[in-house]
RNA sequence: GCGCCCGUAGCUCAGGUGGAUAGAGCAUCUGCCUUCUAAGCAGAGGGCCGGGGGUUCGAGUCCCUCCGGGCGCACCA
């Protein structure tokens, strides 16, 4: 289905070769939008290059082309070349309330992947980024009629999750029982904050405000806790984690990992422990294979319940770990090496990828002027890397690899959610991959891998499908140097003399280096918290909350969202926790005060206008002033905008757009009173702009950017 | 060395395929709450759009070049 711009483009390239005999294609229009209200509803400047071409005045042009009829349009006048348009306000109402746009000439889905969180650590605000701009991308998609499938691929495998699990086995000297019963303690005790007083006294109240009275519940705990507390060294480590991470496991292996890599650097023989590691990981060789699901599949369901908060949520969890157990590399890897895509460098020769099998670049456009011109794709020793498993993936995602997973449900109390299996198979499980089209959302840095894996699908013959397959490359979440300065401070977090001079501070899990998203919003909820019982400070808790949360909420998304994707966002705490200006709770605000009028209106008896079809409606259209028609008019633009948005995948564009949108509103309801306004008339054209901006608003904040509103704040 | 990205107000950023007077937010200053919630509105100051060349009716936007900064180019993911 067209957008209205779409339609006018169509007529008026018609209407330009039967006019003028020339032809310009539907999108060789430009369209833009008049700087005042006044001068029109939409505008082009197509008559400026058509008199170079034509060598006539462009407001000779304007005045002929504004003869063409168009569909909506009651209007066309020229203004100095301009081409102005006036839309008929009952039609374009009605487009706006009925039209949802109809899903036609796109067939198949499109699969997003992202979040994508190494499961060994809490989520830090650079995934939030990652997150937001993989959710509005699939809401945007979704307003446009497409059917879009979300994907949160697990790396379960990989060094990183072979490193914490290294901190629990031999820094932390945790065995399969005592992780249960660290988990246990977390899973009863979701409180946030505390203050330690004797560590197992500590321990005990925590048990039982956790429910865990029951003297067995204590007992099997403590039990199983025994050696690691009679271990000073360890106990101490283990207890300052367990009461910084708030209730938090993610938070708690957060600092372990960070303890790890410390570790490490103490002493490089150390680094045998990772590779032993590793390797019974891959080969199941317990207990540490059972210690690496375990904390794999706690660690996503923190994930899960962290994203939940910014009303973030996906469709399906494959694993790598069930990408190797269910032989997609194996078949992955045959089509290379039938399609001649990788070969092998024999061991006796000098190469230094010698024994691997390897993809050759150096015929592939774009990958010229590299140090190595040769991917290795299997290592020497036979073990597959990450580029491999990812293209078995990527063939997987549109069904080209003849195989598929078994799906079982993942153990997530907030929603229904699948996962994949190699083994287990869960009751119907919606069919999953097959995509038309696949948009991975992953940082820049990660560019150059993902032409790899293009570049593979390619050289196998699926040119279709390297041509669909999109990298939604993003830059990266930094701390800004004041942000960066402040934590170290706090002794938050501890820099090098490098970073203390850069102009911001890259993240780094590693090194424990970032801020966490659940201690972000925590303190959004916070900052929240005291604005709402601020003013209403009768408000029972729970009312209060609740308010607070989609607060916090929509300030992170709209935080998140509003930047251009190439720009490296300087995480800044005074920027992240603003609720005034260009933010989330301002696009909110808009909303509820209209909402309130409406309210108000209607607690004094006045009747609600109707919104389209009749005569009233009409009239009231009529009698809007242009600053209201205005209002209502940027979600005329609206489609165009998504589309333009989720084509370029600049979605800044769309949160821009709807902040435009609450700023005409703002400044509209100042200046228009409704409620007080004396003449019927006029109250009803007024009431019905802001019954219709507030339809508006509420539903594209929510569909398009995950962002609800409260009834009052 | 090669490749990608960024440089616009004191700070953080917008400025779709070149078009109407370069805009927001924060910060500073001045007004506006007995009038639908001031998480707001109105107004003021603040700009060689990194520098220099070009392309044309028209350049913050396109091309070349230089300067400053960031990120990539692993048998890590």
């Amino acid at each position: 289905m067209l957008t209205a711009i779409q339609k006018w483009q169509k007529a008026l390239s018609e209407e330009i070769k039967a006019r003028f005999g020339l032809e310009l294609p539907p999108d060789e229009i430009p369209f833009t939008f008049p700087p005042k209200p006044e001068l029109g509803d939409a505008a082009t400047p197509v008559c400026f290059s058509l008199a170079r071409k034509l060598k006539r005045p462009p407001q000779v042009l304007a005045q002929e082309l504004a003869q063409t009829t168009l569909d909506g349009v009651r209007e066309s006048r020229c203004a100095g070349g301009y081409l102005n348009l006036f839309v008929d306000r009952g039609w374009a109402i009605e487009s706006l309330l009925g039209g949802r746009f109809v899903p036609k000439g796109w067939r198949g889905k499109t699969i997003i992947e992202h979040t994508n969180i190494n499961p060994n650590k809490a989520a830090h605000v650079g995934h939030l980024r990652n997150a937001v701009l993989g959710d509005t991308l699939a809401r945007c998609l979704r307003y446009l009629g497409r059917e879009v499938e979300v994907q949160n691929y697990i790396d379960d495998t990989g060094v990183q999750v072979a490193d914490v699990v290294v901190g629990f086995e031999r820094i932390l000297g945790f065995g399969p029982e005592q992780l249960e019963a660290l988990l246990c303690i977390y899973e009863r005790f979701a409180t946030k904050d505390s203050q330690a007083q004797g560590p197992m006294d500590r321990l005990q109240e925590w048990l039982q405000r956790g429910g865990l009275s029951s003297p067995d519940g204590v007992f099997a705990i403590t039990e199983a806790l025994r050696p690691i507390l009679a271990d000073p060294e360890k106990s101490n480590l283990a207890y300052g984690w367990l009461v910084s991470s708030k209730g938090r496991f993610d938070s708690f292996c957060w600092e372990l990992y960070a303890k790890v890599a410390h570790w490490y650097a103490e002493d490089d023989s150390r680094l045998k422990a990772r590779h032993e590691t590793l390797r019974d990981i891959e080969g199941n060789v317990e207990p540490t294979s059972t210690i690496a699901a375990r904390v794999a599949e706690e660690m996503v369901r923190c994930h899960l319940r962290t994203m939940e908060r910014l009303h973030v949520r996906y469709d399906v969890l494959p694993h790598e770990s069930d990408i190797l157990k269910s032989g997609f590399w194996q078949a992955c890897f045959d089509k290379l090496k039938a399609a001649g895509a990788v070969h092998r460098v024999p061991d006796e020769s000098g190469d230094k990828n010698r024994g691997c099998w390897v993809m050759a670049l150096s015929e592939a456009d774009g990958f010229e002027g590299l140090s190595d011109a040769d991917k290795v794709i299997v290592r020497s020793s036979g073990t597959v890397t990450y580029i491999g498993k990812d293209m078995a993936y990527q063939l997987w995602k549109f069904g080209l690899l003849g195989r598929d997973f078994k799906y079982r449900l993942f153990p997530n109390p907030l929603y229904r959610v699948w996962r994949s299996s190699s083994t287990v198979a869960g009751a119907d499980p919606p069919s999953f991959g097959h995509g038309e089209s696949v948009i991975n959302v992953i940082d820049v840095r990660q560019s150059y891998l993902q032409r790899i894996v293009r570049e593979g699908l390619k050289l196998m013959g699926y040119k279709a499908q390297a041509e669909a397959s999109v990298h939604f490359s993003y830059e990266m979440v930094a701390l800004s140097r004041k942000t960066a300065l402040e934590l170290e401070q706090r002794k938050e977090i501890t820099l090098c003399e490098e970073d203390r001079t850069k102009p911001f501070v890259e993240m780094s899990g590693r090194k424990g280096l970032g801020v966490q998203a659940d201690v972000l919003l925590d303190l959004l909820e916070e900052r929240a918290q005291e604005e709402v019982s601020g003013r209403e400070p009768e408000l029972p808790k729970e009312e209060a909350d609740s308010r607070a949360r989609l607060l916090a909420a929509s300030a992170l998304r709209y935080y998140m969202a509003k930047y251009d994707k190439n720009q490296v966002v300087a995480f800044d705490f005074d920027q992240a926790l603003a609720f005034e200006g260009e933010t989330g709770p301002y696009l909110q605000y808009a909303c509820v005060r209209a909402e309130n009028i409406l309210r108000k209106a209607a607690e004094m008896g006045i009747a609600m206008p109707e919104m389209s079809g009749s005569e009233a409606v009409a009239k009231a259209l009529g009698l809007m002033e242009p600053e209201g028609w205005g209002v209502l008019a940027l979600f005329l633009r609206l489609p165009n905008i998504v589309q333009q948005a989720t084509s370029s995948l600049d979605l800044h564009l769309v949160a821009r757009h709807l902040y435009q949108a609450a700023q005409a509103f703002h400044a509209y309801y100042h200046a228009f009173p409704v409620i007080q306004e004396p003449d019927p008339q006029k109250r009803e054209a007024r009431l019905l702009t802001v019954l219709l901006f507030a339809r508006l608003l509420r539903s594209s904040l929510q569909e398009l950017l995950g962002i609800e509103v409260p009834e009052r704040m």
